[in-house]
DNA sequence: GTGGAACGGAATGCTTCGTTCCGTTCCAAT
DNA sequence: ATTGGAACGGAACGAAGCATTCCGTTCCAC
């Protein structure tokens, strides 16, 4: 379905800036809206007609990045053995860098009612997931540690995006044996509400 | 040795400043200088007849840091066994949350020579502690894999500062555990010079 | 040839700091 | 008491940085 001219720019450009806000935004939350354009290549005018403010594409952004992990989450369900649906999902997750997307973008724009109710779909779908991993868990371990653990990654970055995905996995790797292993914590795990702090208050 | 007076006042300040300071630009690096003042309950005229510049405070900040660590890897290293002599640093840098000082505050001034001496002599220390758990560490896990390790734990945060501490020493608790683990780990381990792409180039 | 959709990017106006400056407070020595 | 200066607090200044707007230009479709 090729458009020629403007309308196959205008296509392009749709893409084009939605990935280069994705690059500009996960390396730095506050970046300007001109960084964006620029990478995207693309004047602040063409961006600026597809989104009335800054706080819009950011929105945009981050369901787009809930969507990918629903969409992870529904990809991993199937799977019988449920250790290995357990570690797809998580490996699903970073690799797509979702969990960046959280960490470092909440806060900056109010949710639509929208993304709260994806939000809880995609909280009921990572705890189904978490629950078919527990028999296989050391004790204690609850959803949020999970959640934790996804923040724990999205903190291994370098200059280099394939590389970093690279170290990411090798991190995850770690995580997910230190998940397996036997012994007691400290400290009780993490509290829903405690990972949500970021977010504004209802 | 109680000084009175102005005296007793700008001893508490001195202290007061610093510690304002790390809480302030290790919850926000790029936080101004005003919030530091207010928070330690000081003008700012009060914090500039101190640190002629922001960069100055950052780097004191930064580099009070760095002796920390130092001191974490001397205090681990008289410890006879060497899987807790790593283990003990590992949970004591985290503990005094050094590794966030590194991770946040790096580029945001330039380095001196001292904490480029220093920084060689926390990296020699640091990779005599790994050479000492390496015997019970799964294969390929190389210093840098450590430094990574920490960067993990840094990025747990919550808003309570205790709290916390504890999240943090239960997931490294965890990436302790994964590091004894067996089997292969994916990709090569990370280099030193892809971990200090922060610091400003040479 | 022409109207309008889409572009690029300069210009605008505002906010956010780092830093300076100065009037005030407090202590110690006279 | 008086006073010189050390230390304060915080208003004010000026430089940036940025979101957003505006407008002249380009490119198709008709």
């Amino acid at each position: 379905m090729k458009r020629p001219g403007r309308g196959e720019q205008a296509v392009r450009n749709n893409e084009a800036i939605l990935t280069a806000a994705r690059e500009i935004f996960l390396a730095d939350p506050r970046a300007p809206v001109a960084a964006v354009a620029e990478r995207a290549k693309v004047g602040i005018g063409a961006l600026y007609r597809r989104y009335p403010s800054k706080e819009e594409l950011l929105r945009t952004i981050c369901h787009d990045g809930l969507r990918t992990f629903i969409a992870e989450a529904e990809r991993a369900g199937p799977e019988p053995d449920d250790w290995v649906a357990f570690a797809t999902f998580l490996r699903g997750v970073v690799r797509a860098d979702v969990h960046s997307l959280t960490v470092h973008l909440a806060g900056t724009f109010t949710p639509t009612e929208q993304m709260h109710a994806d939000a809880v779909l995609a909280s009921e779908l990572a705890g189904r997931l978490v629950e078919r991993g527990r028999p296989h868990l050391r004790a204690e371990i609850g959803p949020a540690d999970v959640t934790l653990l996804l923040e724990m990654c999205a903190a291994v970055r370098v200059p280099d995006a394939a590389r970093t995905a690279e170290l990411r996995e090798r991190c995850l790797t770690i995580l997910l044996d230190g998940l397996r292993a036997d012994g007691p914590l400290p400290g009780p795990p993490p509290t829903a509400a405690e990972l949500n702090w970021r977010w504004p208050k209802a």
